[in-house]
DNA sequence: TCAAATATCATACTTAAGTAGGAAATTATG
DNA sequence: CATAATTTCCTACTTAAGTATGATATTTGA
């Protein structure tokens, strides 16, 4: 904004300037050829181009491209979502699904039934069929399995 | 661009068409008068009228606000990130953290031994040591503990 | 209702996991 | 360079995990 005010008096101070030449021109040169023609013609072409260049002075500021750059970030987040059709094609059981999840918590056996309140052996019957099951060799191998099936957290 | 071209060509004429009339003034009015300087004054700022609007002509269309909608999606997928205070923290060694690793992904100490070209008494060296680092008494619990801390995929 | 699947528990066994204690070699580090 | 930490390996042992087989009760679906 400074700077088109600047601008119109650098443009003042050039037309006073110039007019001042055109008078001294006038008296000097001008008055002996009386090419008026000419002279008017120079100062037509003069002002023109001073013209042009004020004008794209002041307009200047107004060619420029506004780029809005507009960052939507979506947070994927890493909860849990039970994968309902891996369960049913992987075959397991409720209780195997249970005690898969157990498992997944680092649980022992001995800690496993006494959380659902079984024996031993029966989850040692559940972890070997689930196994057989999700085709695994290891409770950590069936851990990894059921977490990349989505059927456990 | 046609459109710049035919603004030319509508100053050219014009110019011309002040030219002629400027002409008849200087002989019609501007002799009795004597007022050169008005003359010269009046073709100054028509011109630069002339000069300015020209200039704006050529320059509209540069006047334009692009606005570019920049809409990044950044999906913040439950990608690994390696929490490195807080493998320091926890004092394993470079070595217990790749059989920790290995047990993440299923391996029997039999399987991480040949991995690593170690023997098995070794294996189960390390995993009693990084046990007690991590403050657990079984493998899936050291699993469970590495992938919470972030120190394991 | 009746067979099939599920769930429970048991015994006996094999294998893997984990502990304890020590020893030797290597690698950092002051 | 010497000490500490790490890495490696060992033997011997205990405990947990996993397999095999079978039995019984419950539930489920045709």
């Amino acid at each position: 904004m400074t700077r088109r005010y600047s601008d119109i008096l650098i443009y003042g101070a050039s037309l006073a300037l110039l007019l001042f030449l055109l008078k001294w021109f006038e008296v000097k040169f001008l008055l002996y050829s009386h090419s008026i023609e000419v002279m008017i013609g120079a100062v037509a072409v003069v002002f023109t181009v001073l013209g042009i260049w004020l004008s794209s002075k002041l307009t200047k500021p107004q060619i420029k491209t506004v780029v809005v750059e507009k960052e939507v970030i979506v947070e994927k987040g890493p909860e849990f979502i039970f994968n309902e059709s891996a369960f049913l094609e992987s075959g397991l059981t409720e209780r195997e699904l249970e005690v898969l999840t157990s498992m997944s918590l680092g649980l022992s056996n001995q800690e496993i039934a006494d959380k659902l309140h079984l024996s031993v052996p029966t989850i040692k019957s559940h972890a070997s069929n689930l196994f057989e099951k999700l085709d695994v060799k290891r409770r950590t191998q069936a851990v990894e399995r059921g977490k990349y099936l989505k059927i456990i957290p």
